[in-house]
DNA sequence: TATTGTTATACTCTATAACTATA
DNA sequence: TATAGTTATAGAGTATAACAATA
């Protein structure tokens, strides 16, 4: 492909690159935060070999106990092939169990074992402090004020 | 792999499935809330057939005329690998330019082109739109409030 | 020898279509 | 025929190692 044939004698390297406009945007901080707060719990969840996504299905199982294969692809906005070899993986460590549904043997419910319930004591007091960590330049109260300006947008049915 | 013989009879399937922990966590709002606006601007952004990176790197080019790839790379917080077939898009649409420097020849500046600067006015206030939609849930000032409290929080030099 | 940009590669995440077994 | 789960596959996004040209 063809480059340009000109040359540059302005090459001025910032020592410090700024974002103008997109930090204005909503969008682009709650990117960047995001990215910090995944990036510490991927880091705490290593030492047990699991990941934020399956962390969440635990959580969600234990929620709702029983809850089929599809319900949990809803839950986590996957899509239904995504949730097999997560729950594969769940099932070969003997956290979780699939259970042939008696009235439709298509169906499996799924729950945590008794394993899985007591790891997911632990992983959730985990979570809570990697986002104790990763928000630590807020208080409490504005954590609460986050956590409530946070849900009311992804609440929100359309938008 | 062997699955479990057992069958379940109490499959009830729950209308909606609840989160319960996950609820009190800043980081899975954050994830849920930062999905919402992404997938917003995605749609928006398609009809220009861009991605919200090239946007944020047109953004930051215009806000750093003349940069190197390697701070464009740090300021995507993406690797210099990523922004080759990146930036090669860009200069193919005739976005932006990569001009060789003069005194260092193994590094180029990287600029918008006009075509490029009359897209990006556009494309702004496109993003704001996005931003206004997708957090309509808030009112103006709440929207200060959550942008404060993001900035906050991945301004943070460590956590 | 070190650095800029690049290539090649791989691993994850995500999405879709097609298959199976039940219904 | 329709549905639950599964398989296969392909496309993004992301990360690392190795190479070319230049310093």
């Amino acid at each position: 492909m063809a480059r340009p044939a000109r040359t540059a004698d302005t090459a001025s390297t910032p020592a410090a690159v700024g974002e103008g406009v997109l930090e204005e945007l909503i969008g682009y901080a709650l990117r960047r935060a995001q990215l910090k707060l995944f990036q510490n719990l991927i880091a705490r969840l290593s030492a047990y070999d699991l990941r934020p996504a399956q962390f969440s299905a635990l959580a969600i199982i234990e929620q709702n106990p029983g809850l089929m294969q599809a319900d949990l692809a809803r839950a986590l906005a996957i899509e239904p092939p995504q949730v097999v070899p997560m729950l594969n993986k769940l099932e070969e460590r003997a956290l979780a169990v699939r259970v042939r549904c008696k009235p439709d043997k298509r169906s499996y419910g799924i729950f945590l074992s008794k394993a899985g319930e007591t790891l997911l004591k632990e992983l959730k007091q985990i979570a809570s402090d990697s986002d104790r960590e990763a928000t630590s330049a807020l208080d409490d109260e504005e954590r609460g004020q986050l956590l409530r300006l946070l849900s009311r947008i992804y609440q929100e049915p359309r938008g």
